[in-house]
This record gives structure tokens, C-alpha cells and sequence, in this order.
DNA sequence: CATTTTCTAGAATATTGTTCTAATGGCCGG
DNA sequence: CCGGCCATTAGAACAATATTCTAGAAAATG
């Protein structure tokens, strides 16, 4: 009889299952989070949810991947907009701190979950999006380090110079240890990341 | 008879239980870890290992706790050996690097493990551990800040600043993500953490 | 409209973390 | 030396919970 029998309101079951998971993952941890608590607040039954992950680190993992490529993307895309070595260094900073701010929670369970026990699927997935990220990135800035705008470094260093610090600041800020705003000292790590590679 | 009883050899059951959850933890993650590799590997019973320790993530915590505390240490020791402010923060880098590179396996596991399900005990403990140590630190640079010898800055961004890139990349290199040791690419964070934080 | 596929449901099952009871061995006061 | 006490160990029993399975309803397809 209509709508409210067993096939329910399902606009997209799939994201509120993500949805409601990153609200348990964030308050108890991937680990202590039960199946029951996502189901019963996703409203969906158990045969749903295996449905459409694999399990519960399939959940995980599938939040994980697509916000690292939310993050990934948005960065290429603002680099993209950049005109020289200076304004695309800091462009990686206040990118990384605008998009902390605007996807706390997504932002609060990357930065706290580097555990996830990945499938093989999954470490394949994300293998094949990191290379692509880091090409693209690399060869954004390769011509920088050849023209001399850039100090030439060991290639793994330039990620943890640049993005080190607010990524650090920002993991403070989402735990609450830390008050300022990411916005207020995005400008103090901009700084210092064009500092430490600056030609 | 002898000593092949059931309280067979046992000089530290303790330690070797906490050796074999951190071979395990490494390997699969603490989630996937299960009682019963870490009590095969420790030669242990389960009641052993549940005397000992209050619970699996008990386990976890114990281990990160310690680790905690040890890294610390070393760093206040290290900082009591230095003059003047450059000479302090290039410690703060010199000292996370080489303490990662002779307690490979302790900081695997510290770096990957942000969400574990501390008891409240365990968060009492890992918090009085912080407000000592960063009260100690901040006492030991507060001085140089003072005295202009290093840049006033939101307090909170000294720590990212100074060990930002060095964490990072610690994590990328016992990922096995980036190649060139610790020891060699300490000098490059050094110089960066000096250069952000100079007066 | 038949049929095929996708999706949902919830009971049944399997795995695994934790508790419980009993027993062992050292330690110490007598 | 004795006898009780406590820390430690063992492993079975228990409980919590992740996952599988079977059945059926809704959508999609032709």
C-alpha cells in the first residue's frame, strides 16, 4: 500500500547511509561505531545497507575516497586559476584551509582516520587517484622548479613544506585544541610555505 | 613441575603482549587486529592478556600513550642541551626525525592511529601528559619570543609550523610513499621551521 | 505485461571482544 | 615449614556485533 510499505522513501538510500555514517564515524570512531547505529540512523534495514557497500570499512572507504577527490579536484582546479610559482604555492595553502572550513565533518574524519582497513579495490581506487592527483600537480609545478622560481628540492619534501603546516594546524582546529579560525591563519602558513620554497 | 606448567615462562607478560599488539596493530590495523592473533603471538592466554589490560583498545592506548611520553621526553631533554632559539627549533625537527628513524615500528603506529577509543582514564592520562609537556615547551620558547629572537604568531601555529613538514613526511616515508631517509631531508625542515618562525 | 534487475527487509549465522570461574605459583607473616 | 594472600594464568562461557542468506517488493526493461 503506497509509499510506506517495505520499499520506502528511498530518494538515495546510498548517501544517507554515508551521511549517517560520518556522523557515527565522527562521534565514536570508525571502530566503535556499530552497523546498528548507522542503519538506525540512515532508517534503512541491514539487507540495505550490505546492498550497497561491501561492509562497514566499505563505507568508510568510500567516504574517505570521494573526499580526498573533492579535496584533489578542487585544488587542480584552483591551481588552474593561478598565474605564477608564488600565487599557486599559496593557492595550495588557503585551498586546503577553505575547504577544512566549508566540509567540517567530512574534513574531521579524513584527517582522524588513517587507518581504515582498505579492500583491494579500494587501495587500487585510491592508488590510481593519487597518481593522477600527484602527475597533475607535479607537472603544474615542475616548470617552476626548472625556471629557478622554485628552490630545487627532494621531489617527496615539496608536499610536506606546503601543506605540512595547515594540514597540522587544521587537524588542532577540527579537535578543538586550537581556537583561531582556519581562515584567520591560513595567511601565517601561506607565508611560510612560499618561504620554504621560494627559488 | 618445573616451569612448563601453566605459568610457564614469564618474566614480563606485560611487555610481550604489548610487542605482539604492535606487530599486529601495524600489520592490519587495530580494528582488524583480533584478540586472538595478538594473545597467539604473545603466548598468552586470553586471561593474561584481559589481567593485564582492561581491553583491546587498552591495549592501543597503553602503547600510543607510552609512545607519546617517550618522543616528549626526548624532546624536553634535547631542547635543555640547546642555545638560543635557532639552535631549539632545529632540535624540535632533528629530534622528531631521528627518534622516527630508531623507533620505526612505535612511530608507525603512533602516526596512523588518531582514533582510538580512549577510556576516560586514558584521556585524563594523554591529556595532564599534553598540558605538561606543551606548558614545558612553551616555556622553554617563550623567552626567545619575548626577547624578538623569534616572529610573535598565534600561539597555536608554532607547533604546525615547526613540526608540520617533518611529521608529514615522516608519514610518507614509513608509508613507504617517499624513499629518501628521514635523516637526509631533516636539514630542509629545519631550515623551513627556522625560516617561519625567525624574529 | 512479462521478466529481469535492483533494492529492501530481517532472521539466521559467524566472528570476535569480554567476562567469569578455577587453578597455579610466588610471597610473607607466623 | 605452614597457611593464607595476592598477582597471574588459563580457557570455557557469554555477549556483542559484523556479515550472510533467503525472500520478496519496487523499479527498469523489452
Amino acid at each position: 500500500m503506497s509509499r510506506t510499505s517495505t520499499h520506502a522513501a528511498t530518494p538515495d538510500r546510498r548517501q544517507s547511509i554515508l551521511s549517517a555514517a560520518l556522523a557515527c564515524f565522527n562521534e565514536v570512531g570508525i571502530e566503535a561505531a556499530t552497523i546498528e547505529q548507522i542503519r538506525e540512523r540512515a532508517g534503512c534495514s541491514i539487507g540495505s545497507l550490505y546492498h550497497h557497500f561491501r561492509s562497514k570499512e566499505g563505507v568508510a572507504s568510500r567516504l574517505f575516497i570521494d573526499g580526498i577527490a573533492d579535496l584533489n579536484a578542487g585544488l587542480i582546479a584552483r591551481l588552474e586559476q593561478c598565474e605564477g610559482a608564488e600565487a599557486s604555492v599559496r593557492a595550495c595553502v588557503h585551498h586546503y584551509a577553505s575547504w577544512v572550513e566549508s566540509h567540517i565533518e567530512l574534513a574531521r574524519f579524513l584527517l582522524h582516520s588513517r587507518d581504515i582497513n582498505f579492500s583491494l579495490d579500494a587501495k587500487a581506487e585510491l592508488k590510481g587517484m593519487y597518481h593522477n592527483h600527484f602527475g597533475a600537480v607535479f607537472s603544474w609545478f615542475g616548470p617552476f622548479v626548472l625556471r629557478g622560481d622554485m628552490r630545487q628540492l627532494p621531489p617527496e619534501t615539496y608536499i610536506p613544506l606546503i601543506s605540512g603546516p595547515v594540514e597540522d594546524y587544521a587537524r588542532l582546529w577540527l579537535s578543538g585544541r586550537a581556537k583561531p579560525p582556519l581562515s584567520e591563519v591560513a595567511e601565517v602558513f601561506a607565508d611560510a610555505a612560499w618561504a620554504s620554497v621560494a627559488g
